[in-house]
DNA sequence: GCCAACGTTGGC
DNA sequence: GCCAACGTTGGC
């Protein structure tokens, strides 16, 4: 990134798991469990500490975007890919040689009203959304400022 | 619980 | 390098 410009994110969790109240009570929470490369890849290389992020509810009733949080740490190694025998142990992975990483996020604001998943796809100016294309499941994707601007100016 | 879509693994 | 089998994600 030669850019400064502020960059959009989303990422998703189950609220069952890790909900929007949880980073609301625990104000900066690490990133942990990603194991798609697609995604590290995102944390690793691009995110930038103040790059703003939407919080996404998956496997939920509804699916929807619940708050927001900003990325609050440069990249670091995800620490549940040493704890062997774990549920994300990496047996891969050594301290020199981390194959897994992650970022803290700080927590901004709770939507209101959650942003439903139906609500985001009645909304034309979001159509190009990465969140809504068909078979599309990275847990942390970028999204354009065009659709940021419009979905905070939604919220207000 | 179902299952489509997708990512990863491993035999060849 | 191909690709079938398998595991996971996530909406419904």
């Amino acid at each position: 990134m030669t850019s400064s410009a502020v960059q959009y994110w989303l990422m998703k969790s189950e609220p069952d798991t890790y909900s929007i109240d949880d980073l609301a009570r625990d104000r900066v929470t690490a990133w942990t469990g990603v194991r798609n490369y697609q995604a590290r890849n995102f944390m690793r290389d691009q995110m930038r500490v103040g790059d703003w992020v939407f919080f996404y509810h998956s496997n939920s009733t509804p699916p929807g975007i619940a708050g927001l949080a900003r990325v609050s740490s440069a990249p670091y190694a995800d620490p549940t890919q040493f704890e062997k025998g774990g549920d994300y142990a990496e047996p891969r992975a050594t301290r020199e040689k981390p194959i897994w990483v992650l970022v803290d996020i700080a927590f901004e604001r709770k939507f209101e009203k959650l942003i439903s998943l139906d609500t985001l796809r009645a909304d034309a100016a979001l159509k190009e959304m990465l969140v809504l294309k068909k078979g599309q499941r990275l847990s942390v994707q970028p999204v354009e400022g065009v659709h940021a601007r419009h979905l905070l100016a939604r919220v207000g």
